[in-house]
DNA sequence: GTGCTTAAACTAGCGGTGTAAGTTTTAACA
DNA sequence: TGTTAAAACTTACACCGCTAGTTTAAGCAC
């Protein structure tokens, strides 16, 4: 097959084909090979439409943080829509677990990162924060949410039970494996109360 | 060369070396036949010594954690000890950066990763922090060292500027890229004043 | 409408990856 | 002293990301 009379291949549909790949099986799972297969056609065609694999990678990260809704920040005020927001970010990593790891790098170069980067700095700027400690936050609340779905799926279930015998108080804490999930999300609802009401605190501090 | 009289390989020197070649190159420099070759081998060899790659990263990574002073849990009061043991931790993952990424995961099965959850997870519950607390105050430390950890040395160096001229917030910022090291190291001492100064004002709060 | 350029698929192939299998020699032990 | 296990080796497999060059169709200029 030589060029068709209709294109086969879309960044769109790649994006989204590697997407489903993704969720479905791991990054690991994501070849280029693999997914072309998946397209219906061979590896490299898909370098007419991405310069290299990690574009891809990318493109699919984006993705997933361009669901993730902004709009509370134009209509709460900055620790109510840092709340909110971090609950849909949270949410969202948590129905797309395998992508998180590359957004737990940072919003790199894609445009949905960034922009929601944007957004969280700008409103705590516009609420009156120092630009300096705007970064902070923001950097901080990245931390939470993503390093709270980072380890919801990395453990393996395999876990064997007598590992944690030489570990006293493990052994007797609830298994870490087994409610790993339940762990992280008491973790972020913890920390983002912590977070916030400190930020609050502070910042009222400030003011008066 | 068949086996030589004195073994050329051993555990210790494998993770030595993986280790070196990683903190100078990074994880992706880490090769089976690299790692042999700079040990004077062939690849293989090494599964003589480790069943599969994974166990030669996790190894690596275990080594480094080892390093984390744990004794202050013995010495001071839970507070206290959480905050100098955060300190410790980032300063150890500040010098061996390229590993972050496997720590980030979770302690996994690697003993030392294992050693220092036991470690804080017991200073807690002694202190008298309910288990379930206990487990997620750990994760959210863990959220926080990584995390801060992560990002240092992942955003490349070649950022072209105009890049930013779309978002005008990030734009008059303190430059991203730039200044990812002090963004980090800002948003680390941040979030641990605000976590611990939460969690005493907690513990203080149910203790009267 | 004819010719040129570009787009989008292809095939072939390079150098690299982790790891399995089987071989050889040495060391350690019964 | 004979047997077994350890620790190196070589060979090879299936896969990886990606480059180069080819083919055909689409879109545009004259």
């Amino acid at each position: 097959m030589a060029r068709p009379r209709q294109a086969l291949l879309t960044r769109e549909r790649i994006v989204a084909t590697a997407g489903a790949l993704v969720d479905a099986e791991g990054l690991d799972a994501l070849s280029v090979r693999r997914l072309a297969t998946e397209l219906g056609v061979q590896g490299p065609s898909l370098y007419n439409h991405f310069p290299t694999k990690a574009d891809i990678v990318d493109a699919v990260a984006d993705a997933v943080v361009e669901r993730v809704d902004l709009s509370v920040f134009q209509e709460a005020p900055w620790h109510d829509a840092l709340r909110r927001w971090a609950h849909a970010y949270h949410a969202v990593l948590t129905e797309h677990p395998n992508i998180v790891p590359v957004l737990a790098q940072g919003p790199g170069r894609r445009p949905a990162g960034l922009a929601m980067a944007e957004a969280v700095f700008g409103a705590l700027v516009d609420a009156g924060w120092p630009p300096a400690r705007a970064t902070h936050i923001g950097a901080l609340m990245r931390y939470l949410v993503t390093g709270s779905a980072l380890g919801s799926f990395a453990l393996g279930f395999d876990i064997d039970p007598d590992l944690y015998d030489r570990y006293p108080h493990l052994h007797n804490a609830p298994r870490l494996a087994a409610h790993h999930e339940a762990v992280d999300e008491g973790a972020f609802a913890l920390g983002l109360d912590l977070l916030i009401n400190g930020l609050l605190a502070q910042f009222e501090g400030t003011r008066r």
